[in-house]
RNA sequence: GGGAGUGUGCCCGAGUGGACAAAGGGAGCAGACUGUAAAUCUGCCGGCUUACGCCUUCGGUGGUUCGAAUCCACCCGCUCCCA
């Protein structure tokens, strides 16, 4: 087996340090990469997925792109499935009333997770395997669960600050949300896991994996974790549910419509956590002496779309941004509007294109001058219309409609 | 088990008998400005209605009252203190 020069193994370890928030610990990590060459084995790696939402956005891609690193150096990657976790609801955080989600659903969703997950990793049987904690956690006894609990006392679980803040805050934690932290690391046990990868946010948890796999008599895995990716908002982290997400399988000018959107000041997190651009090539993008913001944008929604997509489909998506908002022309594809013959009055013809949730949404856009037909501002909500085919009905700066009559 | 609090619109949060569809903030939508950035300004922001107005809403059920988010009873959830 090839061993790696001391050199080498530097240049991993700092390769894939690179942009982790928290590593524990960096020894460890380069003393059982060190080991793993010299015995010519694979190491590890795994990481949890909930399968509770399905798609898998750009906050995701954070750890699952590390996660790939690892495999380019001949690793395997375990990706959990958390379907034993999921049938229960995940209580962490905010999502209290998280339905619970049918056999059926998590199967639904694990489904779509893998396919869309092997847009970032290697699929390849000897680099992916793909379990379920409900493999192992399924067959616990009460007592052995017990065993588990056992490992931990109240106050080191309150160390947890999502667990400390909601206590202070007098918001409900539930007993069986120490359990989470538990399955998480019991899952590390099972699989021998080398190394686990998570957000920030799963800190906790993955420590909690070391804990247990030393009571195990395992060695304990290395934990590394990875700053949260903000939303196209700017202030909360990405996520679905906040609808502040890009998925991986947006559509190519959606990607690129939604990331020109981000405030200027995510530039950078969006750069170095979802990229491969060299730092100093980033660097230059971001200083404004040398680029202006809004070409540093779209270099990184064109690189991001480009990930996903194709080199062609990001310039696409560029030229049919410039088109729709930098020239202010209308797109080259847009839903059909049919209307029948002989004029409708704009509000049905605003509502029947799907672009109001009701009426008084309806009466509002028009009142306020955001609905046009063929660059026409329409602002009196009695106004009869008789547009023809083809032309075009706006409202707002996104939602366009091509009119069809007949 | 006992006691004290608390539950409001997408979220946070004021309101403690009528002027309340309910202050304020955030989010969202629209307009101006722009780089679909930020900041700022303006309007909207439960449903139906051009509007007058009507209907549904303040944990649940029932009650008091001409009238309740506001008072009473019971119930449910959550938090804290005592045990």
């Amino acid at each position: 087996m090839a061993k790696l020069t001391d050199k080498e193994l530097t240049g991993h370890v700092n390769a894939l340090a690179q942009g982790c928030e928290g590593l524990y610990t960096r020894d460890e990590l380069t003393e059982r990469l060190r080991q793993a060459d010299e015995d010519g084995r694979q190491l590890r790696v795994k990481i949890g997925m909930d399968p509770t939402a399905p798609d898998i956005h750009l906050g995701h891609t954070v750890s699952l792109r590390k996660l790939r690193h690892f495999q380019d150096l001949g690793h395997r990657a375990v990706l959990i499935i958390g379907d034993y976790t999921a049938r229960i609801g995940d209580p962490s955080g905010a999502n209290k009333t998280r339905p619970m989600l049918s056999e059926e659903q998590i199967k639904s969703n694990a489904e779509t997770y893998l396919e869309q997950a092997g847009l970032i990793l290697d699929t390849s049987p000897e680099k992916l395997e793909v379990r379920r904690n409900g493999e192992w956690l399924s067959k616990l006894s009460f007592a052995e669960v017990l065993q588990l609990a056992a490992q931990m006392t109240v106050a080191q679980m309150m160390e947890r600050d999502t667990f400390e803040k909601r206590y202070e805050a007098g918001e409900p934690i539930g007993v069986h949300e120490f359990l989470y932290p538990l399955m998480q690391g019991y899952d590390s046990v099972c699989i021998e896991a080398d190394v686990e990868l998570g957000g920030t946010d799963q800190t906790f948890n993955n420590l909690v994996g070391r804990t247990l796999q030393s009571a195990a008599g395992q060695p304990p895995q290395i934990v590394m974790v990875f700053p949260l990716l903000p939303g196209l908002d700017g202030i909360e982290k990405m996520s679905k549910s906040k609808g502040n997400y890009v998925g991986i399988t947006d559509k190519p000018d959606d990607m690129f419509g939604k990331i020109m959107s981000i405030p200027d000041e995510l530039m950078e997190s969006y750069f170095t956590l979802l990229t491969d651009l060299p730092s100093e090539r980033i660097r230059t993008l971001l200083d404004t002496e040398q680029t202006h913001p809004r070409d540093a944008k779209a270099a990184l929604a064109k690189t991001i779309v480009q990930t996903y997509h194709s080199a062609a489909d990001a310039e696409r998506a560029e030229q049919e941004f410039q088109r729709i908002f930098s020239r202010r022309q209308t797109p080259s594809e847009m839903p059909d509007v049919r209307i029948a013959n002989g004029g409708v009055s704009i509000m049905e013809l605003v509502i029947s294109a799907g672009f109001a949730k009701s009426r008084g949404d309806a009466r509002r856009l028009v009142q306020q001058g955001a609905v046009s037909i063929d660059g026409e501002k329409i602002t009196d909500i009695e106004a009869t219309v008789t547009p023809e085919t083809d032309q075009v009905l706006k409202v707002g700066k996104r939602r366009f409609g091509r009119i069809v009559v007949g």
